[in-house]
DNA sequence: TGCCTTTTTAATGTCAGACATTTAGATATC
DNA sequence: GATATCTAAATGTCTGACATTAAAAAGGCA
């Protein structure tokens, strides 16, 4: 591991790249730990500061974790499921809020993505799968529910869905797509008819599970594909009457 | 924006949560300019170091970037999809290699996201995608080709099907399933024979996607699928075998 | 006036040294 | 032997200094 002093880029920049290379091309493994800051700023040729400030970028990405202390130090950590699950929902959803993406093309690759996931769904969905996904039914059923709420009911439902694949590396590639989607639900208003109509369909996809059909689990989807984009254009429509009511 | 002193967490933690939330709920804007690291030192009562190494984690995650100088300052970054493609790459690629996800997992899961994008592609492929999984065939019939090179060009083949569908959102969701999956296809030793066989499906693919026929696409795809699975069985049997033969 | 050069200035990047805090383990005490 | 205390080694934080960068301001000159 080496680092080149008369670069243009910054030293702690550098250094964390390094480090990081180490631990993708597996020189440094699992739960091994690295050098001490002190070690590290003297093997580099730096202030610890500057080592402080690489480890600090590495722990951003999960990549080590620190311990206090005595036999403390910095370590090389296994990344989690859980913790990828959760950078990739902050990624994706970040990506999708900066760069205007349009309500079409968010819809059309959740949905293609979810109906990837059926035939597995309806193959292996187990009875908490199935159980989750009507509690979260019942929930959308209940008058009185908020928007935001009956959002992120709904983004439990999909979740649900997903899971039952019974496949970790699609329910975490999965996740951001269907995270994601949730700010841009949430600028819609439900109607009680509206939400009826997904209850419905929500209904349907859960049935369709229950007795293992992928086809009908996919023609579920693509009704409730159409239905959301529908209710987006809509949205869309009254804010373009809005701004021309409003002269502008 | 408050932190608590009190709170066990390191304060550089709380201060890049205190941010990164500003950044996601969108009380800072894109391109907006951060207070300087004296006046985030100031109004968060820390010494300068503790925000340094907050605004390097913020940076790691290409939620802001800095820029020296007069009229410099840490920036709200625009997420854009390639920094984003690349971290989801990382992030995949080590989730796979430190989590024992077997091979059959994670060929089920890239496949089954593949064949989502299959409908798309076969509708909207361009001319220049059709090329390249063209050149990509070509350069994988040649021999001498070393391994490494074969599952390279075995990527970038999948990723002009997954461009295809013209869905940058899909792209960006897919780049990990495809790219992860690369250090477990170099676990692979190809065959002349077993080359033969990936080409001529691949082949078989482009065509389906220069004809637009979706179900032709994916049952290429399920059979690329089928053949990828018995090749890594085979390799995990070879293994076995050597185990047992070297008497562990 | 208009263009080029120089200086100033306000930021981030790096460093050294000190002290605070945490934690495991060694040591001492009962 | 169990418990309490001390010690050591590590990370976390603070301060102040200096280096480097890049834009803007100031100055000089045709």
């Amino acid at each position: 591991m080496k680092i080149d002093p008369s670069s243009p880029a910054d030293l702690s920049v550098q250094i964390a790249s390094a480090i990081r290379d180490a631990i993708v091309s597996g020189q440094l493994i699992v739960d091994q730990r690295l050098p001490s800051e002190a070690e590290l700023s003297e093997q580099f040729q730096v202030g610890r500061t500057t080592v402080r400030e690489a480890l600090k970028r590495l722990a951003a990405q999960s990549l080590i974790r620190t311990q206090r202390g005595a036999t403390g130090g910095a370590f090389v950590n296994r990344l989690s499921f859980e913790e990828a699950y959760s950078q990739q929902i902050t990624t994706s959803t970040l990506l999708l809020s900066m760069n205007a993406v349009s309500f079409e093309t968010a819809c059309e690759a959740r949905y293609a993505l979810e109906r990837a996931c059926a035939p597995l769904s309806a193959l292996r969905r187990s009875a908490d799968h199935l159980a989750t996904m009507r509690a979260e039914i019942h929930r959308q059923s209940q008058p009185g529910l908020t928007d935001e709420a009956f959002c992120a009911s709904d983004v439990a439902f999909h979740r649900a869905l997903v899971d039952g694949a019974g496949n970790p590396v699609m329910s975490y590639q999965l996740a951001g797509a269907v995270e994601a989607m949730q700010p841009l639900m949430n600028m819609i208003t439900f109607t009680a008819r509206s939400r009826e109509q997904i209850v419905s369909l929500h209904n349907r996809i859960a049935d369709a599970l229950e007795a293992q059909s992928s086809p009908e689990t996919e023609a579920a989807l693509s009704d409730l594909e159409r239905y959301t984009l529908t209710l987006g254009h809509n949205v869309m429509a009254r804010r373009a009457q809005a701004r021309v009511n409003s002269g502008l």
